[in-house]
DNA sequence: AACATAAATGAAAGCGCTTAAAAATACTCT
DNA sequence: AGAGTATTTTTAAGCGCTTTCATTTATGTT
């Protein structure tokens, strides 16, 4: 492969000449600087990436790092964050797994947008006091080099609790997420806060982790001692789609004796009979903003801290709490 | 940030017996070996990833280029390659877009899994020559480099007809994907195949791109002149999820007045009403060999080609062709 | 023509690492 | 003790590039 010394030593002039060239310096003139670029072009050169890596100290690709590949959400995420860096000549790379924890350390990247608990919040300072640039989608962070876009957890949370007590509802189970998850301490910590203007309501909080299974299981454990119509509110909606699944197995009716709400409007919530009520944001728009946080970031921009607004998605997986609808025994 | 030459003047020792001692060789003492990488620990060293690279000229790691990431299909794709990876040294980047086309000449990568059809066969084959290894999904390539995983796309056409056939129907549209893919192709060519020994079945195809938009509008145009009962057997589940989302909007009953199946069984076929019939395969597997395939050709060993089987999935969204059926007028 | 000044090119160092080969040290054996 | 061998450490080169600084060449001024 074709280096600028091979193309220096065929143009007749020296490395350095060249490397101004290809850089488009202007202090070579147009005629060397077009004979250069032919030949490099004719021998198909490329810049060797480690090459310049070592010796400019950057790499102009920042990092994602997610906790998995899993559901169509990572996808519309990343879109968003290419979009983000159209033009800004930073390419993107998505990672998850122990791997990812090597990027920063090893200097393969230029910054990282966090979105994987896998990463200790110890960790990521200890990267930002080594001077990295991140920004981080699932927890708070107060650093200098770090910006955070959080989802407006709480708003989404209280919307969803307010929807289920307006409609009549009286007796509410939420599932959790996995304790250490950011999310799911915000949201949870948001239905309390409602749940205390509401002290006649009937609270039951069962543990999940976000999983399908998780709230599969949620779902059997609610039917095997169902007695009287109930709201349950998933902190997302991978649990809903796990417990609507189960349910569908019983002879509970979603939207009638429970009524179902999720959190994130992932893909295949629309696509549940009857539709699955959750809270919206836009995924796309979160990962642009990350990206954009990031770029600013690194080129020394203040930047104020983002947060992802969210809205009521209404689904008949929600109905009124009419008592008088539910007469038959179980 | 600390490099060898930082520990080498801590330890008193010249920078290869550090460079030795970090890479565990058997020339160095023990004892030398204990207080040198005691003192690495001590001052948080980590290789700088440009420097070995440039020297080694192997990055460790490998990448993935994707046309986009939408949809969980890629999910499930990139889980199975990590799997493959395991243990093996190697990383796994995934990219998608025109950045994709820098990895491979600059040398970020040592080797890359292909299911991007914005990389031309030409473009593909001089990587090849230039001695890149690559894995190739999405389409045949002959050359010592380049190894190949594909689908099964044929006998999962085959499925889907000849189940349509039993089923008694007569009629049948094939939503075709876009003119460059290689699945379609071949999907399409098996379609063919199999009509061929069927001379009194109607066929009727329609240009699709994958999407689910182009599934919508080829079930409007079906619907717009819809007579009859019919089969359609849209090319993959997208542009069926598409369709099915329209025709719910018309009084064409899916499984009834039109039978409706896929290819791909993507994770929302599950949840349509009636489920989607599809021809289902293993993603997982399909990485885990596509990584594994890498691996050796990059390790230099013989490969044979793989291939990924299917199986035919049956949902009532495909029904029997019972012209009785059928009387109401439209 | 002699000089100052500006423009174009080249020489060289160094980014942080690996590794072949040389040098220094330790260990055998007569 | 000293030659020979094995073991441990160091020297030094180089991977391909960027960039400072020195050098050469062209341009303008008197």
């Amino acid at each position: 492969m074709a280096n600028i010394k091979d193309i220096a030593k065929q143009a007749g002039v020296s490395i350095s000449t060249v490397s101004y060239a290809l850089n488009g310096s202007p202090k070579v003139t147009a005629e060397t600087s077009a004979r250069i670029l032919a030949i490099a072009k004719e021998l198909q050169y490329t810049p060797n990436a480690a090459a310049r890596n070592l010796k400019k100290q950057e790499t102009k690709v920042i990092g994602v790092f997610l906790s998995d590949f899993n559901g169509a959400f990572y996808g519309e995420l990343l879109q968003g964050m290419k979009e983000g860096l159209k033009q800004s000549g930073y390419d993107l790379v998505a990672c998850s797994g122990k791997q990812s924890h090597r990027l920063l350390p090893q200097r393969m990247i230029d910054g990282a947008i966090v979105l994987d608990e896998s990463f200790s919040s110890e960790e990521l300072l200890k990267y930002a006091d080594l001077g990295h640039k991140l920004v981080v989608l699932d927890r708070d962070l107060n650093h200098p080099n770090v910006n955070q876009v959080l989802l407006d957890n709480k708003a989404g949370a209280r919307l969803a609790v307010e929807y289920l007590i307006e409609l009549g509802h009286r007796k509410l189970y939420v599932v959790t997420g996995p304790k250490g998850s950011f999310d799911s301490r915000q949201r949870l910590q948001a239905v309390k806060q409602v749940l205390s203007r509401h002290p006649h309501i009937q609270y039951i909080e069962m543990e999940g982790d976000f999983t399908k299974a998780s709230g599969a299981l949620a779902g059997l454990q609610i039917a095997q001692h169902f007695s009287e119509p109930a709201a349950v509110f998933c902190l997302n909606d991978e649990m809903a789609i796990g417990m609507y699944e189960y349910l569908t197995t019983t002879n509970i009716r979603v939207g009638r004796d429970i009524s179902l709400i999720g959190f994130d409007n992932i893909e295949i919530s629309q696509y549940t009979q009857p539709r699955l009520a959750t809270i919206d944001y836009s995924k796309q728009k979160w990962g642009w903003l990350s990206s954009e946080q990031l770029l600013k970031l690194i080129a020394g921009e203040y930047v104020e801290h983002e947060r992802i607004y969210v809205t009521l998605i209404k689904g008949d997986s929600v109905g009124a709490a009419l008592s008088s609808h539910f007469t038959e025994p179980f």
